[in-house]
DNA sequence: TTGAAAGCGATACCAG
DNA sequence: CTGGTATCGCTTTCAA
């Protein structure tokens, strides 16, 4: 040793409301009069040691007198690695839909001994928010959207993350995919009003711009769906308020449409609403749908029409991850997951 | 399963992509021949040490070239404190209400370099979860719901949070509160009933668990406002489903109700469409009123009266956090923050 | 059965 | 202006 470390006296905390320094492994050690390493045995239950039951006993009680929780990053920089499932934390409204999927998809991950962590990456673009995530280490990513890139994919594994799973449209080079084929819930909708008979087909397409990853694929779907028939789409922009809807309302006869795709089930009843107001009878003179299959729907009279969408369920998810952390070198696999069926109601 | 995953064949990842060990600042430093410390200087832009401006380019370059992020683990292990706020994610769907108030929260924050995270603690239940929590050593948590006491608050300063805030009906010994005042919501809506003269006011359950906390202050609400007069009040559990709806719209007329606050405004519309089907006219025979303003009830016929809820801004609360990260010491505050207004439309 | 000590990655002091 | 180095809290060999 090339000197001697004196230690210096610290200035004594305030009497009563001592912030304590909070309390390490080596605190636990010192107060049940053994080594960090006893400790350290003692409280993963590690199974290759055996410790006197004793020792044990005094490891615990000192623990949790002095209320001692283990520091976990300097845990996973010992190891090397963490058990961290990140994910962006949406930046708009979810549904109950997405709410629930991601509900299950938790509590499956928890169940194998993952931690999910949802990342709030405002503001943050594309590589950047990569960059972002992979300073915490994840040991995978589950990025829902089109915010990533294959830039981002190769951040994230270059900084450890053992699996990279998105879930949106279309895949990413690199990563593991859960294609959710947004486009068929268009292409159900638009087969469907097809095949009863409409031939004039509007489709609203919301103005609010979170949307537009949902939006175009599910304006396409249509269009694919009535591709090489004598069909006719019309785009309707429609905001999120009653005056927008009076405003397409009014000039619904103009427009001479026999049905309409409304992006999904609240944007359906905004404009059923508009319509009646408005005098135009559903579905007589146009047909309805909308998408989600939300209660609401079944509450509307006409009763709505809706694309019921099922989400990949959060188990199989789950284990995609597990699968692909454990063996990180295996190809991206890439899976359809979005299953779109239409509940054909009063409304079409 | 309720239907099988597809899988897409995928062309395979190219060869090249060899899994280099994660590059480290001293794989920097090796790069661009200077030391770590000089590295560290550099990317961190510290102001007390001049490097000149060939060194700055060479480390630049070679942490672009590998693909260097540094190591949030490592970097808060040494610095003894992260710049992470945590909050649990929550369980259940949320409203768009709340999912604006979170969004505006995180960008807040976002502003004061915090860096949000969600954990998703399924399953973990009060104590418990806060340990899980304090494993990540956030400077400031933020829990809404009543998933705290006392002993999580103390678990978690105890383990270096500067700042514990809870969002909920009530405060939380030791912690910072912005109170929700859940009850007001309930006692604006009965006031509001028995001025328009009913007597006879129903209040709506729901059977859902997972609403109670939410469910029993807004009911409470109402006794209060209807205390002291001689209105009487009815519970009356609901399930979200329509045929829970209708077969409490069946023995309507002999519960002899000419009001109801149905809960929130998805419920009233559930109930609204129920008691519409069996002949109850609304407002004439029973007013109906909601809360939480959702754009669905101006869409409702009559539109629905509603409580309008105003959350606390988002700034407001990052700001609140901040002020407490600085000053630790300083005694909890407690807030107010949960305003209640009525807003009367035709349903009541 | 227990203890001493090396090191994970990044930072900040101090010496040169 | 730059380099060596101790340190944060924890796990895990290796010795005793």
């Amino acid at each position: 040793m090339p000197y001697v470390m004196v230690q210096i006296p610290k200035t004594p905390a305030p009497a009563s409301s001592a912030p304590r320094s909070v309390p390490t492994s080596a605190d636990v050690a010192r107060l049940a009069g053994v080594s960090r390493a006893t400790v350290s045995y003692v409280l993963n239950k590690t199974s290759a040691v055996r410790i006197s039951e004793p020792t044990r006993r005094r490891v615990h009680e000192a623990a949790k007198e002095l209320g001692y929780v283990p520091h976990a990053a300097a845990r996973s920089l010992r190891a090397g690695h963490s058990r961290m499932v990140l994910m962006p934390a949406p930046s708009f409204p979810v549904g109950p839909l997405y709410s629930r999927f991601l509900g299950d998809l938790q509590l499956a991950l928890g169940r194998l001994d993952y931690t999910v962590v949802q990342h709030g990456s405002v503001g943050l673009h594309g590589d950047e928010a990569a960059r972002a995530w992979a300073e915490l280490r994840p040991v995978a990513v589950l990025v829902s959207g089109s915010g990533l890139g294959p830039k981002g994919v190769t951040v994230l594994k270059r900084s450890g993350a053992r699996a990279v799973v998105s879930l949106g449209p279309e895949s990413v080079e690199g990563a593991h995919a859960l294609l959710m084929d947004y486009e068929a819930v268009g292409h159900c909708a638009g087969s469907h009003l097809y095949a009863r008979g409409r031939r004039r087909i509007g489709v609203v397409v919301p103005e609010e711009d979170r949307l537009d990853a949902f939006s175009t694929p599910r304006l396409e779907g249509v269009r694919r769906a009535l591709h090489g028939t004598d069909a006719t789409l019309t785009e309707l922009p429609l905001a999120y308020e009653e005056e927008s809807a009076a405003r397409l309302a009014a000039r619904w006869r103009d427009l001479g449409l026999d049905a309409v795709f409304a992006y999904n089930d609240e944007y359906a009843m905004l404009l059923m609403r508009a319509l009646q107001d408005e005098g135009v009878r559903v579905p007589d003179d146009t047909a309805l749908i909308g998408a989600d299959d939300l209660m609401l729907g079944r509450l509307l009279r006409p009763r709505l029409s809706t694309v019921h969408i099922e989400l990949p369920s959060g188990r199989d998810l789950a284990e995609l991850v597990d699968r692909a952390v454990r063996n990180p070198g295996a190809a991206p696999e890439a899976h359809k997951v979005l299953g779109a069926t239409v509940v054909h109601r009063d409304s079409s």
